[in-house]
DNA sequence: GTCTATATAGCGATAGAC
DNA sequence: GTCTATCGCTATATAGAC
């Protein structure tokens, strides 16, 4: 981290013209997923040649792995020094998580539409969905396996299963609602499937 | 339907070919999205020229939904003259559709990538996703009412709420088996939820 | 760090012979 | 009904000037 210094300027442009660049591809690769993106079109929209692009990107899908990680990052990661929720607090938080998803239309379809080209044969998004799920399941189960340890929930709760029903109905009620946002309210679809949820976990 | 006829054998060759196509066609859509396949490459391996293939289907758009339509029409129809499955029977029937589409990774795979990039900009397939949705709420919210009428689920279920939440579990579970199908079973994973999901339509 | 210019390949689509 | 040939366009990627 230490060594010699470059003058603050110089990386501020640097920085900005990669953000501004993921910015656009972001929108982009959202909005006609990997194979229905060029680099081209990022290249104009940010307002830089292909060639520049380049630069920053050495190729497509350096350029897409560098979208994906850069959300996952932001996204995902607790508050400095925040102990992970467990039990109904870590139902609630992904109750908020819900409702924060459909004020940013673009993002979730972003994950929508590379998670399941991920599924593909090659597809340079492969690993990382795979590696994103298991990330995810791992933590949500943990939230249970944490609520039943605290005593919130019975304790004969099969923790990896309720994981997987959750981000299922997550995932399923982003799609339903992305395709047809008249007819899905897809934060008050969760927050009823939580309910009822709470309810199992707590028992009889 | 009347009108001159042709010999046999003219249209039986003409059908094979075209469902051969079809059948190449299928599995390209399910292995690279729309945008990652190319007519060139469905046609060299369904052993024909791309012209060829030309005469039979006019442009990739009419080729994609001509796959989409023909797995609807085999997959989604009921035996002749059969009336529709209610109440619990319904649900069964869903496992079913469910243990069925382990055993067809690659039909699995078409529908949850097609209708995935149907979200996106422009694309070819987004009213027939967007349709295909709104007809199989209908259908299972049907099926739910004719369980409440029948008086085998509680009369306070709400109908369209519980058919977008089966929806939503059956796409969920798809796509995290099809990223990581050794981590996941999701027809004993869809089998519990409908077990959990009955004890709530039939009440305390 | 950004540009113009260009290489090379593949795409969807059309015309016309057989 | 199927083919070869080809058009016009766009894709990713590279080289080298400024």
């Amino acid at each position: 981290m230490a060594g010699e210094r470059r003058p603050r300027g110089e990386y501020t442009v640097g920085r900005e013209r990669r953000s501004g660049i993921l910015q656009t591809a972001l929108r982009e690769f959202a909005e006609h997923g990997y194979h229905g993106t060029s680099l081209n079109r990022i290249a104009d929209r940010a307002g830089i040649s292909e060639a520049g692009l380049r630069h920053h990107f050495a190729n497509k899908d350096a350029l897409l792995v560098a979208v994906l990680e850069q959300r996952d990052a932001s996204s995902e990661r607790l508050p400095d020094g925040q102990e992970p929720l467990v039990g109904v607090a870590d139902l609630e938080h992904h109750i908020a998580i819900v409702e924060g998803n459909t004020a940013t239309i673009e993002l979730a379809r972003l994950f929508t539409v590379l998670t399941a080209e991920a599924t593909t044969r090659d597809h340079p998004a492969a690993s990382w969905a795979v590696d994103r799920y298991r990330s995810i399941r791992a933590s949500i189960e943990q939230g249970i396996r944490g609520g039943i340890a605290s005593g919130e929930f019975r304790d004969d709760v099969d923790a990896a299963r309720v994981a997987r029903q959750i981000i299922a109905i997550m995932d399923g009620l982003q799609l339903q609602w992305l395709l047809d946002p008249e007819a899905v309210d897809m934060a008050a679809d969760f927050r009823e499937y939580t309910a009822e949820l709470l309810t199992r976990l707590r028992g009889e």
